[in-house]
DNA sequence: TATGAATGAGTATTCATTCAT
DNA sequence: GATGAATGAATACTCATTCAT
């Protein structure tokens, strides 16, 4: 399902070879798995089994890629934000922050894993990227009469954004059971 | 402070010369900003005013190198660790878990960067690290009546791993009013 | 005009299109700024508006471009030579011989740029190519009487050669006044 | 001897070593003849017997080693230059303008084929360069009463110029006795 | 005719590392 | 202990060229 989203949204700009998915699926995978700077081309090129060069002839250069990459990452984000900020209700907003962290599909987990480290990197991190949705979660904490709303929102995101780094290093199983604690903690 | 303790053990096995411990230095900032990496030798050697040749006479390699800074890591994070196995009162023992997050010296940041970022690598990851603590502070919550005292544990630890996170990326002012927050929560 | 004549020999074999000659075009302006290594067959591409594919359809490969060029080139020097050669009184010989120079038109500067650069690689140079130019001027040297008419004409040649090689360089208008100077000293 | 003049100078910055000198020589025989675009550093290592690296050690970038080459170029044309604007009286200051040409040892050569290459390329060019020799010469001509010393000068290094390009393409042999010619035609 | 996709062989340059001194 | 010289193995990237359409 995700494929088909930025299938799409490339589809908009210049038509998608099968070989420019492959790069773009191999790079994820060695990028999340060893770092972008222990991944050379040239494995990205063996393993997608395309010549290195087109690598370079679609996406411009190693950091290009990591940025197209970085982009599909943006989707996802955007995705799971949304349905956070579509809530009208605060309770089911809550639930949906919460939810959400442990819905994701395992086979999505590169993304995520790529999105963290990156998030290491100056060049790509912003501190402001969860602001409309602790915005949002604050709200929600304020209609259910928490005292200190914000820093709820602050807390909550901050846990959860833990509790993903963990799935992501640990697997899913692990952890699973928090999303229940969670929910009873905030009477969800 | 730090300093001291670091040399200290290495002066166990070796006598650590000025040059040794500007490598060490130099490193370990450029490791924490940019990653091992995107590090070149050369880069350290250039900023710690020394021949690259040097790197790897007292290091071996750079390898070498990272892992020495990484077993100075280490001893930070036993030094915050005992603080809190060595509580013998429950709301002391999660008062100190609570504190050290907010304790640490800005100049010590780089070590906790690079602990992060190495968090990251397989061959540094290791899921069991704070166990121990998780163990203690299971008990703390235990003795206090908590109902689900693991799973209390366990989300006060990757809620503060988060802070942690937020102040090594954004500085510490930003977070430091969570603090109190926290205490009040759990009503320390 | 001289468009006409490349167009003229070149339809003996093919019908030459209008981005067949826009490839001739680029690729003679940037051969003669850059150099003919320096400049890659993309950038003709690019700037021709053509794809690259359709510049090796052409002409085969990157040297049969230059090859092609270079005939263009031979064009115009036999075109030059003629003239002289044409001549049948020995004062308008010299005074052909000298104005040539004088009198190429700024726009096919790039021609003889090309053709002078090339004339330091080993396969495209060859020392006779003026033989016939300077046997006439031989001659008309010594219908003049000179006394040793075959150094005044290599030297005029030579001389001439260099004249042509600082107006390509540094423009027409610095050095239109030596053809007065060299009219005169040759009292033509 | 001119060995000498390059290790003289180098030697007051750093030190040089054998192998810097190979590459250096090397260097300068295939830019010489086949152009600076047309030869891989490869090329040169391979034939120099050092590593490839070492050249990027050495003079930083391959453009580093062409400006090093040029440097000692302009030693010679500075030599060369010297002999000319030192001369005190007008008939010995053309004499010598006229003599370098064809005094320059054919071990020299690959210098001057590089220098005259490189005219070529704007960012070596420099159409001054010549300027006060030129204007010594204007003087010399304007002592022996010529009535347009200025252009004089200019056409007779002009003519040089063109000598000497014939020189390196020919060979010296071939064109030796232009020497007697010229100092024939001026009186000399 | 014309092009976009694709590639093998380079190409300058970097990097961690070794060695003689 | 400390360094400058030197290098083999990458490394990101380029280039001329081919091919299917």
């Amino acid at each position: 399902m995700h494929t088909f989203v930025s299938e799409y949204l490339l589809n908009n700009k210049t038509k998608v070879t099968e070989k420019q998915q492959k790069i773009l699926a191999v790079a994820l995978e060695l990028f999340a798995k060893e770092g972008y700077n222990a991944v050379p081309t040239k494995a990205i090129a063996e393993q997608a089994d395309v010549s290195e060069a087109l690598i370079f002839r679609h996406f411009k250069s190693k950091q290009g890629l990591l940025d197209a990459l970085y982009q599909q990452c943006g989707e996802r984000v955007q995705f799971v934000k949304n349905s956070v900020l579509e809530a009208t209700e605060p309770n089911e907003c809550l639930r949906r922050a919460i939810h959400w962290v442990f819905t994701i599909d395992e086979e999505e987990y590169d993304y995520w894993k790529l999105q963290y480290k990156l998030k290491w990197e100056d060049s790509f991190y912003d501190p402001n990227k969860m602001k409309d949705v602790i915005d949002k979660v604050t709200w929600a904490f304020e209609q259910l009469g928490y005292e200190q709303p914000a820093f709820e929102a602050q807390l909550l995101e901050k846990t959860l954004d833990s509790v993903m780094i963990s799935m992501l290093r640990d697997g899913k199983q692990v952890h699973i059971h928090l999303r229940e604690f969670l929910l009873k903690k905030y009477s969800l």
